[in-house]
DNA sequence: TCTGGGGTCCTAGGACCC
DNA sequence: TCTGGGGTCCTAGGACCC
């Protein structure tokens, strides 16, 4: 085990104000898991993912890796690359609670920590100034920790900026070259001389934000390394891929990232979708599935304590198009039959003369639950100041809240229309006509 | 070979208000 | 009678991240 850094600069051991940002990247997450908690998967090629024809790979051990296996990749095509691969389905309660752990040994080192995903996390290391603690030794004990007390392997990048401190990560890691696989030096960082020798032979894919559509803009333009960037002016830069993404390539092209650590970022949206291994075909199980969907996003937002005041449906059909539906209330709403009536107001409007691959159901703009309650009281004007009794003030709310969902539900109606599929009776039997899981109309039509 | 499920952010157009 | 411009909110779609 090495426990300290490796860079291209060995002599220099920057302070913290030289290098405020730390990067982890923990090494194969979800299939290392699987591997810790069945120990005879050890030394396999293993991979956590869908199995079926529509499946991708979402993790890979690195055994897996040297067969080409790759996370984002189609299952079928990992299998044919390694036919010996096992394909796990995932246990999502087993990676939150190595991520908790995760994050706590983080926040040991600082609170000013931002996760991304499950497995990711920059912290601002500025407010250990005081302390006299130095980057790269922070980041050798971090990783030391993590292996010790999780038994997880990850790359630890430290940086001027999330630009360089992620980059520095990814260099961190461990890497598959010819089928074997070479060591990462575990922790990485750059020194300022030696950054923008690093940075400019960077194919642009590399950047942050840079996918498939974008890089292949960019190629279009004879802009393929991170040099490039730097002698394309501004300006012509946004006529293609818009302003925020050219200032975003410009200043990454100067080695400059305006992106701070964001501790306690709020959520903004939760949702729920469902690639079907059989694509749903009309209506009624278009409708069926969407209930099933309201329930697990309405029990996500009680999670939270939020309601939410827009709803979208969303239909990706078997060509892989996709279409959606939005309406925002002036009210929120976090129960499943609200959000099924809801969602099944609004997917009348979508044409479901083809099968449908994938549905989501998501919920957004978000009210904490009593804002919500001073909306429903001013949205009727209804409250009055004697009624102080909780289960009085229950009850009101709950008749506003109906009261308030049909309208908007008719709303929603007036919005697309009834007839936009099928016919009206096909409507009123199976999509506006909401049967509860407690065998009752909730907010069908009189 | 043919693309998941959890999310975030950006863009463009329209409605509406001042 | 015909009309500006800025700000905000909403909707639909797309790209990207892990």
């Amino acid at each position: 085990m090495k426990l300290f850094a490796v860079s291209i600069s060995p002599s220099k051991n920057p302070s913290v104000d030289e290098s405020p940002i730390l990067h982890v990247d923990l090494d194969a997450f979800f299939a290392s898991v699987e591997i810790l908690d069945d120990p005879s998967l050890r030394g396999k090629p293993v991979a956590v993912g869908g199995a079926g024809e529509r499946g991708v790979i979402a993790s890979a051990s690195y055994e897996a890796r040297r067969y080409g296996v790759r996370s984002a990749m189609p299952s079928v095509v990992a299998k044919r690359a390694c036919p010996s691969l096992i394909i796990l389905p995932g246990h999502f309660d087993r990676y939150e609670v190595y991520s908790r752990e995760f994050h706590s040994i983080v926040r040991d080192l600082t609170p000013d920590y931002e996760p991304l995903g499950l497995d990711e996390v920059f912290a601002d290391l500025r407010s250990l100034r005081r302390l006299n603690v130095w980057p790269l030794e922070a980041g050798a004990a971090l990783r030391q920790r993590i292996t010790d007390e999780l038994g997880l392997l990850c790359g630890v990048g430290l940086g001027r900026n999330k630009l360089f401190a992620k980059l520095a990560s990814k260099e961190a890691k461990p890497r598959v070259v010819d089928r074997g696989l070479v060591e990462g030096s575990g922790v990485f960082w750059v020194s300022p001389e030696q950054e923008a020798r690093w940075l400019e032979v960077l194919p642009v894919r590399a950047l942050w934000g840079v996918g498939p559509a974008t890089s292949a803009k960019l190629s279009q333009l004879g802009l393929n390394y991170v040099r490039d960037l730097a002698r394309v002016d501004e300006v012509t830069l946004a006529r293609h891929v818009g302003p925020a993404m050219a200032a975003a390539l410009a200043a990454y092209a100067k080695g400059e990232d305006y992106r701070e650590v964001v501790v306690d970022r709020e959520v903004k949206s939760v949702g729920h979708d469902q690639t079907f291994a059989r694509s749903l075909v009309g209506f009624e199980e278009v409708t069926a599935a969407l209930r099933v969907h309201a329930a697990v996003v309405a029990r996500a937002l009680r999670e939270r304590h939020l309601v939410a005041r827009t709803i979208t449906v969303s239909v990706r059909y078997d060509d892989l198009t996709s279409v959606s539906r939005s309406q925002t209330l002036p009210f929120g709403v976090d129960d499943d039959d609200a959000i099924a009536s809801i969602a099944h107001a609004l997917v009348a409007s979508v044409d479901l003369s083809n099968s449908v691959r994938l549905l989501g159901l998501y919920a957004s703009s978000f009210l904490e639950r009593s804002d919500n309650h001073m909306q429903l009281a001013f949205g009727l004007e209804a409250t009055s100041s004697d009624e102080k009794s909780s289960a009085a003030v229950s009850s009101r709310e709950q008749q506003v809240d109906r009261a308030a969902l049909r309208d908007a539900i008719d709303e929603i109606r007036r919005r697309f229309g009834r007839t936009s599929l099928g016919t009206a009776s096909e409507l009123n039997e199976h999509g506006l006509d909401v049967t509860t899981q407690r065998g009752r109309h909730a907010f069908g039509p009189e």
